[in-house]
DNA sequence: ATCAAAATTCAAAGCGCTTTGGAATACCGT
DNA sequence: ACGGTATTCCAAAGCGCTTTGAATTTTGAT
């Protein structure tokens, strides 16, 4: 069924009708209502290439997923962050276009999309520092907002983010409140703009308790278990081990407490543990009181309103640029209590597993 | 740019720029190489949207993503599933429209895209025993496959699936070898259908090797971590613990473990464990060894594999049903071992933590 | 040189929608 | 009843592409 079927089956003109369901006022009431009925009955749909190309929209956002090359590696938050933004595409009429690419191939990607016309704006994940992405946009003049910031960008955008250098801020001082001196982090990758933020959170804390830095307690690589585990078993080893680990996410967080728990600690006495958590659907923090303390902020509720953000920015594209920066809770839980008055006890491990990751 | 100025600029028509872009052998050699090379550096690309109008064709595929109106959970695979169809996708010039729908309005959502011509074709995610989605998308005439499978289906389909049930089936059938006789299941939900057919492939072994079957063993429910931990310590509260588990997911393995170590127990010595692997990117079972035993199957593979069938079948519409079943391997790791003589003393467990999820 | 066949190019129609510029009809006060 | 204004509807153009059917040029054989 298409627009000139429906209204020959109504005997009016196709303008009429496209009017009618439109919303536009040069048609009559009752008309209208007969073709909206009509319309419902037959299941008419415009179709959405021909309404794109008469209007010049696409009605259509870009989501460009970069996937690192090296490790092939998908972003676990990719997934809730995602339905976040399909509520707001879905609320407002637009559709979703995903595509995934290695680093190698962006700046084609993007090229493509604008020339194709195939997107009316795109979101970007994943900024790193010195992003070449916000450069390139901004050149292409194609719509974007950024989840997250790229330190380095000469030209204002639009950007979400949550404020990672006060979240690692406040977690770091809180465990420095509760006495503990050696603090260690396992940080994401820190060509990753978010880890850098996140970083310096946590040395400023570190400062203002007049704290030094040690090197040896700072890892960073991608959030994976296996990073958080091998990051934590190394801390362990050293001469002056830490007596609590700050983690990037809880996906290395679980890491963190295997490494924990294999060498006898027990977590939240021994060592304490501090979690950024993005309130995954599938990993949650606890039901009533959560196992990890941690810094949370829903990553599903940033999709929502980074697209509507975008939606309006497109709506409008000579607004001044928009910023929302979200603050993440500290949320107290059983990972996390006073230092230890002396180094903890070495317990020979329960277990004589030593290895690689699960 | 566009054709009309594309072909301007050289002073051809329309018709022979588009024919030199689109391969017909109608037109000089000479004069497409000469049209190649404009559109290379006017950078020129056809609206997807005009193409399409012209087509017929919409030179896109749309995953609709069931996310569970109840627990608003998304799917932790979807992310590598996403990564490996996109690779298809790309290679042949196909967008991929995602939409996250909950399950009441799913019927919407299919009608919408099939009267919106949005797109060529659907993969369907996470079918659900007696999924009406199968008849609903043949009586659509919306070209489909389905990843994994729908048992009560009436009409042939194309799919892919893992053997969950000789997965399952040898998972289990290799604990008993090994000695074990009580083995926990820790199932997903069993409306899906993967569940079922894994629930088959364990009661399958087990009756095989003259073992009843005793509902205390069989958990099902989301693949969280925290169900993970709440089956396996309900298990092991029991009168008659097992000296096994099974779980259908890396994910409810980690909820098994912290369970099983927060009692005390020794995985792999006390406990047997063997999980499904999916092989996510961010959740690798161990570098040389496997942390876990693990029945082992890429699910970025099978969307690469997905995507590819589905593309024949819209080349194709009239060809035979395809199907593609893939065989999980059987990885050994560290996490089993031979079945306790006797049952294994309970250690107090090292942490009197006992409580919620992780 | 000549003419049919092959190779190459083009003008125009059409895909399904929106939107412009009118045309037709209804309504108002006088 | 009449001119004027609102209201309601419509024909046709246009969005950027592909494709049909025809025109033009080249080629090859005589």
């Amino acid at each position: 069924m298409n627009l000139k079927q429906l209204s020959e089956t109504l005997g009016l003109s196709q303008t009429t009708v496209s009017r009618a369901l439109n919303g536009y006022p040069e048609v009559k009431e009752a008309t209208r209502q007969r073709v909206l009925l009509a319309a419902e009955q037959s299941g008419y749909r415009p179709s959405t290439r021909a309404k794109g190309l008469a209007t010049g929209q696409a009605l259509a956002i870009g989501h460009v997923i970069p996937i690192s090359s090296k490790h092939e590696m998908v972003n676990p938050i990719f997934g809730d962050f995602i339905a976040g933004a399909g509520e707001t595409y879905a609320q407002n009429g637009y559709e979703m276009i995903l595509t995934t690419v290695d680093d190698a191939q962006e700046e084609q990607i993007y090229r493509g999309l604008k020339a194709r016309r195939a997107v009316d704006g795109v979101v970007v994940h994943g900024p790193r520092m010195d992003d070449p992405r916000i450069a390139l946009l901004h050149d292409l003049e194609l719509p974007f907002v950024v989840h997250g910031r790229a330190s380095g960008a000469t030209t204002a955008y639009d950007w979400l983010d949550v404020n990672n250098r006060s979240a690692f801020y406040r977690a770091t001082s809180f465990l420095c409140d509760l006495g503990h001196r050696r603090i260690g982090l396992i940080n994401g990758l820190e060509t990753m703009d978010f880890a850098h933020r996140r970083r310096a959170g946590y040395a400023g804390a570190l400062k203002d308790h007049n704290i030094p830095i040690d090197q040896a307690l700072m890892t960073s690589g991608e959030m994976t278990e296996g990073n958080g585990y091998d990051g934590t078993l190394e801390m362990l080893a050293s001469s002056a081990p830490p007596t609590a680990i700050i983690a990037s996410s809880m996906i290395s967080a679980l890491g963190v407490r295997r490494a924990i728990e294999e060498r006898g600690y027990v977590m939240g006495r021994d060592i304490s543990v501090i979690t950024h958590d993005d309130m995954l659907s599938y990993l949650q923090n606890g039901q009533d009181v959560p196992i990890f303390t941690a810094t949370r902020s829903s990553v599903r509720d940033a999709g929502r309103r980074l697209a509507a953000l975008l939606l309006r920015r497109i709506a409008n594209p000579a607004a001044p640029e928009q910023h929302e920066l979200l603050e993440a809770e500290l949320m107290l839980g059983r990972s996390t209590g006073p230092a230890p008055l002396q180094a903890p006890l070495h317990i020979s491990p329960s277990s004589p597993q030593k290895g690689p990751h699960p």
